[in-house]
DNA sequence: CCACTTTTGGACTGCTTAGTCCAGAACAGC
DNA sequence: GCTGTTCTGGACTAAGCAGTCCAAAAGTGG
């Protein structure tokens, strides 16, 4: 039984606001008080709860990664095939590109950017993490082709391997500023060169 | 005739030195002492010279754009075919992507994600020079198709969008860490899917 | 060798930043 | 309602930042 005042805030509810501005504005660009006024906490909670902005931002990391993989996993056991699956993906960012998230590309993606190799632990994190994306898109694939919407000669790995690049590839020209209308274009292409 | 004391730094010199650093390190990270040791030159002589860092990055932006743009395009003058210059494009990231600058990515791109919206002059300098690198896929891909590589009955116009998204997908990848065989991998799903 | 123009180095300013610290507020258990 | 424990707000610190400014240096033209 814990003694004393009792938390005033809800931890995960401001983990999400905090991984909201990292992911607007990216990790330098974003400043405590940014994070603060977002989050609607105290500097003293903040660094109580969350030990320090990096430390914060890698919480933020690993959150984004969890529920979005989960999420995923989720869209592909409910979804009718393997591709329709892809392909509800890749056209979601089109549909995204317009709405407020939508052109905040992929935190990981914009992270790997950002930071390059500047942190190892965060270049680490992004890279194990970017892994379980493409780990979905192995299972689809896999599934397609079982269901039999991708040939069966196809090597799995590196379809999975280019979808994951084209997902990545898609997001950055989202963010860059490009049309819904453009980004449809490309992934017709993609689901195209799937056959 | 100019009357004065003569300059003392080669003004092109000094802005590649410039954009190399905001390559590596993007905007935000990157602090004027840096520039300044890395251009070798006085802060005086930076604002004079080109205006301050904003100013100066925007140079570095246009100077990319140009030098990258024109090499490229000179690359595809020279090429033996069409489908060889792409190829020869998609594999020079994997074969950069061990080296200093193949892990620094796409400046074009890195500063799309840097700044999103941010600044408005950015983004659509950003968003013009990556036209004209999809102008040059666009060459290339028409060339192909002349020369039978590639199926006329494909829509160039849509290929060429395909092969900029997927160079700014590898190029993110070897960012993050990829190794080069595994761009090497894409790429060849991406060559394959052209045919 | 003098007058004039332009560059250069470095001190300086004002601002923003991440992070620390402490006095007081808020609650649980007894 | 008292005690002990934990949270909270805001003042505070120290460092780093972009940008300014001026005196001195380094040339050119006559």
């Amino acid at each position: 039984m814990t003694v004393g005042r009792p938390i005033e805030f809800d931890t995960q509810q401001a983990l999400e606001a905090a991984t909201s501005v990292f992911w607007q504005h990216g990790y330098d660009a974003t400043s405590l008080d940014d994070l603060l006024a977002a989050m609607d906490i105290s500097k003293s909670s903040l660094y109580q709860a969350f030990g320090g902005k990096s430390e914060l931002f890698q919480s933020c990391l690993e959150n984004y990664r969890n529920t979005f993989a989960d999420k995923m996993r989720a869209a592909l056991d409910e979804s009718p095939s393997g591709l329709a699956f892809i392909e509800a993906i890749l056209f979601g960012v089109a549909d995204g590109a317009n709405a407020h998230m939508g052109r905040a590309g992929c935190l990981l993606i914009n992270t790997a950017s950002e930071f390059g190799q500047r942190d190892a632990r965060i270049a680490s994190l992004v890279t194990k993490s970017l892994e379980r994306f493409e780990d979905l898109f192995y299972a689809a694939v896999c599934r397609a082709q079982a269901e039999g919407d991708i040939p069966k000669n196809a090597d799995a790995r590196s379809l999975a391997l280019f979808l994951a690049t084209n997902l990545g590839g898609l997001k950055g020209m989202a963010r860059a500023g490009a049309s819904p209308e453009k980004i449809r274009t490309v992934v017709k292409v993609i689901m195209n060169s799937l056959k």
